[in-house]
DNA sequence: CACCATTGTGTGATTGTGACACAATGATAA
DNA sequence: TTATCATTGTGTCACAATCACACAATGGTG
């Protein structure tokens, strides 16, 4: 009982010096086997999994907490990610009874009645994330595949979700799927990918075609090796031509 | 002097029962004239605009909140509305400094040294509203052209340019400018209204025929009187018929 | 070395969009 | 009353984008 009062000092020094009725609750997600993953972790002592999340300190800007607690949990530095929406019920948290759950009595407790978390969502090449445990309240840091993500704390279910809404609502628009692929990619690699996140089955010809049209896939004059069949290229995503063809088409 | 200070323990009751690092802005946006308009006020005393905002109470969804604050001000109770995003730079606000500018010392200064505010936006049809001054708070409130809006409070310049950018997108796959037009129009009346909103000209034909097209227009016996030329339909937009295609097409 | 799944590319049908045309309409002014 | 004319409602045609499908080339497999 005294280690989780020692645990519980270090978490009320970090409380104290962030924010008290805001965070920031992040969705990763990753593509790996032909399957979207997310990026869940498990508090010490509990049995409930949750989306990384954090506090805001008092000198940072929210964007900063977001950023800084994602590379606390993937080591990556150089992230795609951006805010989709802020969650705000009345009773999607309470603090009181967050300690109540573990054993802490109201009056030790430190944690607001309530509070708002600003969801991110982020796009991340699996291969490159280490996922860390290595904060001291952290016990478990893993993927998961989309279609078994269990009940997680809070309305964190609700966050994964929007977070996946609007993930295909960008990707309608934008080609952004780069960020989850290896630096050397197939189009048949990329295509996958993107009919993962849509949720339907795309022409092989007319999607190739398309995405060769953008003018921003360099092909490489290396194929991958090792298939049982044709061998087909590599391709890269070039960002300055990426850049070129944003400025043309969008804003 | 001592009046000031009635005001502010006014001000100080309100807060107290409220959040207070969070806020709550809207991005109210009414069509006049052929041209995009929002609403701004100006603070008792201060000759600063600023958007419509105020504090989330203690026990309310940050929903409830944008709801309740556009209702006091718009007098209006179904209104479109829609969070956009979430604005958390750390230096943007500082009660300390909005005290000291209308002469308040430091050591009676209540207000915390930053707040994060959400962004909502509403379409609202501009004849029904009723601009209202009557807060305590509040010396004006009137509708600005989108061009001439001065300089305002905060980061509030930015929130609307924001707005408008989100609002813009939202139209490119969703018809929704309906809340911003009287329940019946004519279609160059729509037309108009695309074409303030996307910042450029449609041709009339093809606008009519594929807003035609969706099949979610009612076109009435009545026609437009009163102008100088060939009469034209009104019509009317049917939520139901609405409804149904949303779930043919979209999600 | 024949086989064959996969790749890269091509073709024609269909659909969506942009530019323009033209008769019908209804208020206006002689 | 009637000719005028800007505007409306609708039609046509060219062009681009997309879709469904086809086929030869490729490179590892047995």
């Amino acid at each position: 009982m005294s280690e989780l009062f020692t645990v519980l000092d270090g978490i009320k020094t970090l409380f104290n010096q962030s924010l008290s009725e805001l965070s920031v609750d992040c969705v990763v997600f990753g593509f790996h086997d032909n399957q979207l993953k997310i990026l869940l972790l498990r508090t010490k002592g509990s049995s409930n999994w949750s989306l990384p999340g954090g506090w805001i300190y008092k000198a940072e800007d929210v964007e900063q907490a977001a950023y800084r607690i994602l590379q606390e949990r993937t080591g990556l530095d150089s992230i795609f990610l951006q805010q989709f929406h802020a969650f705000g019920a009345n009773n999607r948290y309470n603090g009181k009874e967050i300690m109540a759950r573990i054993g802490i009595p109201p009056e030790h407790n430190f944690l607001p009645e309530r509070a708002v978390s600003i969801g991110y969502y982020a796009l991340v090449e699996y291969s490159l994330v280490n996922p860390k445990a290595d904060d001291p309240f952290t016990e478990e840091c893993r993927w998961w595949d989309l279609e078994e993500i269990p009940e997680l704390l809070f309305d964190h279910n609700q966050i994964a979700h929007t977070a996946l809404k609007t993930l295909r609502r960008q990707f309608d628009y934008q080609p952004i799927g780069f960020n989850l692929l290896p630096e050397k990619f197939t189009l048949i690699e990329l295509q996958k990918l993107h009919e993962t996140i849509l949720g339907r089955l795309l022409d092989r010809g007319n999607f190739q075609k398309k995405m060769l049209s953008y003018g921003f896939l360099e092909r490489l004059e290396e194929r991958k090796t090792g298939g049982a069949h044709k061998a087909p290229y590599l391709y890269r995503f070039d960002e300055e031509k990426y850049a070129a063809y944003l400025r043309l088409n969008d804003e």
